[in-house]
RNA sequence: GUCCCCAUCGUCUAGAGGCCUAGGACACCUCCCUUUCACGGAGGCGACCGGGGUUCGAAUCCCCGUGGGGACGCCA
């Protein structure tokens, strides 16, 4: 059998990092065996959901790199299969209309909870063989409720976290078409993975509770039941759950913080899934390992220092090519006007092992295209009045010496021996001229890349 | 409240009854490298939620407790 999996999002806002960790999942279990990977888009909540939302959530997707073989399938484009279905079901008296006003309902739930039970349709228009049901009013357009069974166990072994069986008593028959005759969440989700042959569910375990339901549905139409994997949540940082209100960010989000998709993409697979103890591999090594035996049941706190790590091992392998192409527009961002020398690849290959995300290797080379901005700490510590003569002395030879890093050196060697100093007393008051702080590569090698003019131009503007 | 799920270093995790004196990674600390800061290298600190069983033997299986999370919508 094909495996066919989907990832089905709301498009009620942007991809956040839990729903692309369940759509990398689901992708890379179709991709592990071959088989075929669907994209869905559940907007039948039409009052809450976007075209904005659908094309954040497609932006993201295409970000990872996260292709799919069908799709983008749209629920409000479905009408016409669901509303047949509907009628099927009211046919084989497997569904049935519902009189109850949302005021008579919220009255019911009230009581209910004030009694301590659990909150659930009490079945009042559900049909029965001997019962009498009351005369529809006139001013309640009816929903469709689903019949569900009322005894027994809905059991099924779930691939992450093993047999989950739960009581029919605990289900009431929940609303599958709303007045309105718009079919709802639960309802549509089993006819499409149904019809569009959805071999494995693997998604969010806020879905747990929902599975007997569907099941219970599909096999009302008799269905074939999918095999179901329900994935534990990602926390914040903090271990809070992440929410719109508190942490929650786009995954495109960490493109605009300068992150590599690689690096998320590795890190999000590390997330609650392992093979062993490797930590760092490709996405298509990814794609090979990947099995559902190894995902972890509980949830997973999510933690930016790894993310940093390994972005910053991603940066590193990176192309300079790719690398260019991407700093030149962070630059600009930045207002940094990139100029022909230095060349900004050379750059880029002198500060890409030190940094953890591109914002940074942006942010840290301004200084090659725009005077830097003197910090004062690192002015009052270095820039010392003695310090004045020697960067006079150093200025001469400079003027002189053959631009190469070798050669640089030779010439801060003869400061260093004249004034009988320790190299870093040269060095460090050149950085900060240079640089602006006390942090930088190898002297020499800013110097070289800086060019003599503007070295001595940074040098002598210090007055 | 009811039902469902979860529980190994601070964090992500390895672990399928003996390989566990519990392994790896991030973070942290120390040292080395060094021209500052990083990078890199070598070490170190650090965990099986508690209690009962089962067993010759339990991190691993079972039960109870505790803690955390989820669900209980004419949302998805």
């Amino acid at each position: 059998m094909i495996v066919r999996t989907r990832f089905a999002p709301s498009p009620t806002g942007f991809l956040h990092i839990g729903g692309a960790r369940t759509a990398l999942f689901s992708w890379a279990y179709a991709k592990k065996h071959g088989g075929d990977f669907i994209l869905r888009i559940e907007d039948t909540d039409v009052a809450r959901s976007t075209p904005e939302a659908v094309q954040a959530i497609l932006d993201g997707m295409h970000w990872l790199g996260l292709d799919y073989n069908e799709g983008p399938f749209y629920q409000m484009q479905r009408m016409d299969t669901y509303k047949k279905t509907l009628q099927k079901m009211l046919a084989d008296g497997t569904a049935y209309y519902c009189y109850c006003s949302k005021e008579e309902l919220e009255a019911l739930r009230e009581s209910q909870m004030q009694q301590n039970l659990k909150p659930r349709y009490d079945g009042r228009w559900r049909p029965e063989a001997d019962k009498v049901l009351p005369t529809p009013p006139q001013d309640v357009p009816p929903v469709i409720r689903f019949k569900n069974p009322q005894t027994g166990n809905v059991v099924w072994q779930d691939l992450v976290k093993g047999e989950i069986s739960i009581a029919n008593q605990e289900l009431d028959d929940l609303i599958i078409a709303r007045a309105d005759g718009t079919p709802t969440y639960n309802f549509c989700v089993v006819v499409d993975d149904w019809e569009m042959g959805i071999t494995q569910v693997i998604r969010g375990d806020d879905h747990v509770n929902n599975t007997p339901r569907q099941i219970n549905m599909l096999m009302a139409l008799g269905a074939t039941i999918p095999q179901y994997a329900h994935l534990s949540m990602i926390l914040g940082n903090d271990g809070q759950k992440l929410s719109k209100r508190h942490g929650a960010v786009s995954v495109m989000q960490y493109d605009e913080d300068g992150y590599l998709p690689e690096a998320v993409l590795n890190y999000l697979a590390r997330l609650g899934w392992s093979h062993g103890d490797d930590e760092v591999f490709s996405l298509q090594q990814f794609c090979e390992w990947f099995d559902l035996d190894h995902i972890t049941p509980s949830a997973a706190q999510f933690n930016t220092e790894k993310l940093n790590w390994l972005n910053a091992h991603y940066i590193k392998l990176a192309s300079t090519d790719y690398l260019v192409n991407d700093i030149t527009k962070r630059l600009a961002k930045l207002n940094v006007v990139v100029s022909e020398q230095p060349q900004l690849s050379a750059v880029i290959d002198l500060y890409k092992e030190r940094v953890h995300t591109l914002n940074e290797l942006a942010t840290n080379i301004a200084y090659f295209y725009q005077k830097p901005v003197i910090d004062e700490a690192a002015a009052e510590k270095h820039l010392t009045a003695e310090t004045k003569l020697v960067m006079d002395s150093l200025t001469s030879l400079l003027k002189a010496v053959d631009w190469q890093a070798e050669h640089i050196h030779h010439a801060i060697n003869e400061v260093v021996t004249q004034y009988q100093l320790k190299f870093p007393k040269v060095a460090m008051p050149l950085r900060v001229l240079l640089t602006g702080i006390a942090q930088s590569p190898s002297i020499d090698q800013v110097m070289v890349l800086l060019g003599r003019d503007e070295v001595i131009a940074r040098i002598s503007h210090w007055n």
